[in-house]
DNA sequence: ACATAACATGAACACATGCTGATATATGCA
DNA sequence: TGCATATATCAGCATGTGTTCATGTTATGT
């Protein structure tokens, strides 16, 4: 490689650009926070309505859904409706997996 | 599996205690932060003075030195002394892993 | 011992973040 | 239409976070 392949893959000895950087640090973000993390581990196999993921983790429905609504921005989870309910699913298989991968790590692995 | 193997890996089914929980967040926390990303970003190929960081990324030198002890907690980075002058490295190749793999991702790749 | 260079630390500030109770919206059904 | 269920949104509050200036610490050289 002689030149710089720039915008072709991750540079990694070029300066971030501002938008790379804010896309990264915001996906990390939304990984650093326990609720979110609990959430997301939890539809790790299974979609649950708000209410179930509310139930299931002692949580405010209000609180989940806050938290629900930032991982969706993210396009980290999705849902799909049920007459009034949603059922809500992970959307993004990388995050899942550096989020499973690090749980192996941190669980003294 | 008939009974839950507790403790020999991470139990994606089960809750996550407390302890996990705080390591991964922290852990994620960390790459959370555009300044620190940055300053893991730099120091992918090399290793830097804490001043050389600051040249770099035009940031005050408290400020780098703020965030490489936020980093150095939390293993995330390591450092050699050589006189008056420390020189840091990286000092975790999942976590790098994941920021690379991260940036890439970003990048539209 | 003194001065200097390189880095660490502390306090203060502005700002972001997460949770909560209350309220709004949307859907289904009688 | 009216009511119930499920979820979203809002405003307020407490707490956490990142940066900065000022100062402390450590190591080197004279």
């Amino acid at each position: 490689m002689e030149e710089s392949k720039k915008g072709t893959n991750a540079d990694i000895n070029a300066d971030l650009d501002e938008e790379t950087l804010f896309v990264v640090s915001q996906t990390f973000k939304a990984l650093g926070d326990p609720t979110r993390i609990r959430i997301l581990h939890l539809l790790f196999h299974n979609e649950y309505a708000v209410n179930g993921i509310a139930e299931k983790l002692n949580l405010r429905q209000s609180t989940v859904s806050h938290q629900l609504r930032f991982l969706k921005n993210l396009r980290l989870v999705k849902h799909r409706r049920e007459g009034t309910t949603l059922y809500y699913s992970h959307d993004d298989e990388h995050v899942m997996d550096m989020l499973k991968q690090t749980i192996d790590h941190a669980c003294h692995s």
